[in-house]
Parts: structure tokens; sequence; C-alpha cells
DNA sequence: AATATCATCCGTCAACGATT
DNA sequence: AATCGTTGACGGATGATATT
């Protein structure tokens, strides 16, 4: 098999996976192209029901945020409201002596007969596979549901994406990564911490006082890290004009504070206020410094993103399996009521 | 041991929605 | 309208495991 089409085959199991045991569609109705992003929104309680199709009583509905009530119709035709899959341990939930079929309300077949043949208006399909909000408020709503799931917090106190160390120290203005993972945070008060990104409880963090105090001129907040120079050193360019010079040797890592007085090595690539840009040198340099801040920003933001759908993955696999417990117990517990029932009758 | 396959991670791009 | 954050999709890299 190709890699391209091995790895086909594991995207494909892994939407698998995502559309049984996460999402839990019932019935496929909603024609998805890409298998994800439209049904997390199909939430059977917010959608009028007009006409019912069969499905199992273990998909019913992800019942994200608000608990989604799915409308259930038993087979005596009766109909029962039941709660999404979110919901809190129950004492007993009997709500169906058959609940292996129950038949539960579509959204496809929601809209009419000219609708439930497949042809969706492209307004309506256009709502329906619409972007699915995000993990972190995916998750943060299934955390207000039920009590002891971790809640992701909006502000990043411990998050990855954070350099270690940093944030238990003085409120950063501005944090620079360089090109080996350091981070170098420029406090408010000139003060720069160096930080090794990844070494856990490693004691990386180096605090440094710049020596000449004073507002950074306008237009020379220094973003990009050089690469390591000719001497073996690697420098970074901070706010003032001035440059912190990395050695390359030795296991402890030094850094110095000097006047830019030295040639940039290559790859330097300096900021500059759009205002002061003449050349169109200087203008593709300035496009250049976006293009790599724009992937800086874009790699931690997929790394972040990331670890939230592992998160979000975890917690509804220890949703499905405090689920399949609860339905252990309504069906043993079904059970006993029939007992006692036909005891009762003879 | 060499090769193939699997599993996972990562960086990038593009599209989209939300915000300014 | 521009910008930014989020996320699916894609392809590459790498280590683990199975097969020859």
């Amino acid at each position: 098999m190709s890699k391209c089409g091995r790895k086909k085959y594991i995207k494909t199991n892994l939407r698998q996976m995502t559309m049984e045991t996460v999402e839990s569609r019932q019935d496929g109705s909603v024609a998805d192209t890409d298998g994800e992003s439209a049904h997390m929104q199909s939430q059977p309680g917010q959608n009028s029901i007009p006409t019912l199709a069969q499905v199992s009583v273990a998909g019913s509905g992800t019942g994200r945020g608000s608990p989604a009530v799915t409308l259930v119709q038993l087979p005596s035709g009766q109909t029962v409201h039941v709660q999404g899959v979110i919901q809190t341990p129950q004492p007993s939930l009997i709500q169906s002596p058959q609940i292996q079929t129950v038949q539960v309300a579509t959204i496809a077949e929601a809209d009419g007969s000219a609708e439930s043949d497949g042809v969706i208006d492209s307004h309506k399909r256009r709502e329906i596979l619409s972007r699915r909000p995000s993990y972190r408020k995916i998750l943060n709503e299934l955390s207000s549901d039920v009590p002891g799931v971790p809640k992701i917090e909006e502000e990043k106190s411990e998050e990855e994406g954070t350099p270690p160390n940093i944030a238990a120290m003085a409120v950063p203005t501005s944090i620079y990564q360089t090109s080996t993972g350091q981070y170098i945070a420029i406090a408010q008060g000139g003060a720069i911490q160096i930080s090794n990104a990844g070494s856990d409880g490693a004691p990386g963090l180096q605090a440094l006082t710049m020596t000449n105090p004073g507002a950074p001129p306008p237009g020379a907040t220094i973003v990009q890290y050089a690469a390591q120079a000719a001497d073996g050193t690697q420098r970074f360019f901070v706010p003032g004009s001035q440059v912190v010079v990395q050695a390359a040797t030795g296991d402890m890592p030094t850094y110095q504070i000097r006047a830019p007085t030295t040639t940039l090595p290559q790859g330097v690539v300096m900021a500059a206020s759009p205002g002061s840009l003449h050349s169109p040198q200087q203008l593709a340099e300035e496009a250049t410094r976006k293009r790599e801040l724009r992937l800086m920003k874009n790699r931690e933001a997929a790394k972040e993103c990331r670890r939230r759908k592992k998160e979000y993955v975890k917690c509804l696999e220890s949703r499905v399996a405090v689920l399949e417990v609860q339905n252990k117990k309504l069906i043993e517990e079904l059970e006993t009521l029939k007992d006692i029932c036909s005891s009762k009758t003879d």
C-alpha cells in the first residue's frame, strides 16, 4: 500500500471511529462530505420532528450543549422525551421496554418530502454543513453538563503553547521563540527571560535586565530571531535596539546583551513599522516577516487544536464508557422488573 | 537484516466564522 | 473589509511492529 493510500485508510478509519463512537450519527441522512463538520450541530432537540426514523438508542444524539431532548416513540405509540447522551446518571431511567429500537426524529426528513429525497436546499445544506464549534466550546459545554470534566480555560495558563517557567514570572509583554525552540520573554520592566521549551522542570529560565531603560523607539520592536551566526552564537533582537547573543558552546547557554554594532548575521529579519518601509526589499522583508509570524502562530494553533481534540475525544470516550455501564444497569433493572411483574401475574 | 506496514506527530494550507 | 483564531485535509517524518 502506498503511503498516501495508507493515510487515506487511516483517516477513513479515524473518521469512522469518530462517527460511530463520537458522533453517533443516527441514520446518515445528512449528506456530509467531510464526515465531521456537519453533524456536530445536528441536535435533535432543536428541530421540529415531523417524521421519525428508526435508530438505536445508543446513538441517539450527542446532546452537546444544553441537554438535547430526543423525542422517542415507543412501539406502543407512546412518545417520551429522552435527554441526550449527556446527562447525569439517574437512579432509574426506564423509558421503554424495548430500547434497542426506538424512533427518533432526524433532520433531513424534517423539511418535507422534497428534502427527504436527499435534495437539500443549498442554503439549508450550507447551514447544516456549517463549521462546528471549536473543541474548546464543545468540551466546555460538556463540562458544564457533567461535573468532574475539566474545562479548557479560555486564558491559556498551563497550556503547552506558552513557554514553561515563564507563566509564573512577571507578566511579559512579548514572547519570542528562537529557532532552537527556546523562548525569550521581554517584560515590561525590560527584563529578558530566556527559557528552554519542552524541558520539563529544566532550570532553563534566566532573567536578564536591560542596562539602558527607556522606551524603545517606535517601530523598533524586533520580532524575528537570527539563525545561528557564523561565530557560533545565536542572536536575538529585542526592543531598544539591543541584541541578545547566545553562546553556542557549553552545557549552560550564556546570553549577553550587546549593542548591535556588528553587522547583522545572515538570516536576520529586522522588523520595522510599516510606515518606515520604503524600498521593495524592505517590503519583501516585511512580507516575509509577516508570513513567518503567521506560520509560527498557526503552528502553535495547530498544536493547541490537536491537544483540544484529543481531550475532547477522551472526554467522549469516557462518557461512552459511563453510558455503557448505565445502559447495562438499566437492562438489568428492566429484567428485574419484568421478573417481578411476571411473578405477580402468576 | 531488509522491507513493508502501521501508528502517530507535526507543519502547512485553505476555508470558515468571529471580531474589529 | 481586514484581521485573527480554529480546524479539516494533506503530505512528510519517524518510530514500532510484522513479514520475508
